[in-house]
DNA sequence: CGGTCTCTTGACGGAGTTCAAAGCTAGTGG
DNA sequence: CCACTAGCTTTGAACTCCGTCAAGAGACCG
């Protein structure tokens, strides 16, 4: 079960092993189904997951009652509320499953324990964190500089297969505009 | 000079003594001027800066000409293009001094060095990234929230006195929006 | 004092939203 | 196996926020 993300820390760095084992002996599995919570807003984010399987969603209720999905996280990736997490606050964010998913999780206390001794998996972190950073970097730049539908068909280009996985209405909302407008381009371009 | 990156390290971190040293003596000390360029768009980022004074920022030039803020940094921040930077890819912004500024550099390999060794200061850049991750996230969640004018109101809540250092059109750009749009807001609340 | 850089103002246009209604689709139970 | 429902997507008309363009007014710096 922990055999995949022992797989995935092995591209970024190389452990002693008792320390890698240790590591994923501190993983959790958790099975979820579709729209189940793995956080709601207003508690605290335990921990971080590293998904096997599936698809999870980080989203919030806006003033006018409407969702924001704010991220998509799909097999071998991390997954949590930096903010809530780390900071040990109040969570602005839901995470959901937005497909039936298998995770493995850590709780804070866990990970920090890890991290105060283990020099490798510290490097593995900050390499994750660093490719999490300038996703996000390229995604602020994507909005600032490209309309509605380029947006939609430059994500469509990057990740072509993600596009049939999840409603559209969630990935109007991640887009950042309304399914009605998404609706109008998809119905554009089959013309 | 290192004093002060020094001190913010220990705000995090407490390294050997002897890491610590070795990491501050591989800084070295630069001075620019107002609109200096740190890096131009098309080359690579060779370093990573440690704000001592001042105020930098990255843009870019979209299709139509116009600048395109993405990033502010004032004291204490570390400020690079990461992409450029840890990927060793052609750099898509520039980086640009907003005010007459002192930073401290470090190249890419000699980070790489302390960072293969060092655990704590693994652990100190790893604190620094989830903290610029934590922000980024805000961001991305207030552009889909806020709209032009709550986007202003609020920024100059949080950063009253840096909205007072850089030019209007820098702010309209950082914010996603132009500055005569910024003007209009400005005036409308005089009244 | 002259020039460049920055900010303001107004008229117009367009990208995207809002609201409401209807059309699909898949799952559920009888 | 069909009927029903709930959730998702489509469509269209009116509207709004913000961009574009152009011209002028300040402000700063050599």
């Amino acid at each position: 079960m922990t055999e995949q993300l022992k797989n995935h820390i092995l591209k970024f760095v190389t452990p002693p092993d008792s320390e890698l084992q240790s590591f994923l002996n501190l993983m959790e599995f958790e099975d979820v189904k579709n729209k189940e919570y793995l956080l709601k807003e207003g508690r605290y984010c335990k921990y971080q997951y590293f998904i096997l399987e599936g698809c999870l969603r980080s989203f919030f209720i806006n003033k006018k009652g409407v969702e924001k999905v704010v991220n998509f996280g799909i097999e071998d990736w991390w997954f949590t509320n930096v903010d809530s997490f780390t900071n040990q606050t109040l969570s602005a964010l839901n995470i959901q499953a937005a497909e039936d998913s298998k995770v493995l999780k850590i709780s804070k206390s866990k990970l920090d324990y890890i991290l105060q001794n283990s020099l490798e998996l510290n490097r593995y972190f900050r390499s994750i964190l660093e490719k999490v950073r300038i996703a996000d970097q390229r995604r602020i730049q994507f909005m600032f500089n490209l309309s509605g539908e380029e947006l939609y068909t430059t994500f469509n280009d990057y990740y072509p297969d993600f596009v049939q996985r999840v409603p559209q209405y969630m990935l109007a909302s991640y887009l950042g505009f309304t399914p009605e407008f998404l609706s109008k381009i998809r119905n554009k371009k089959k013309q």
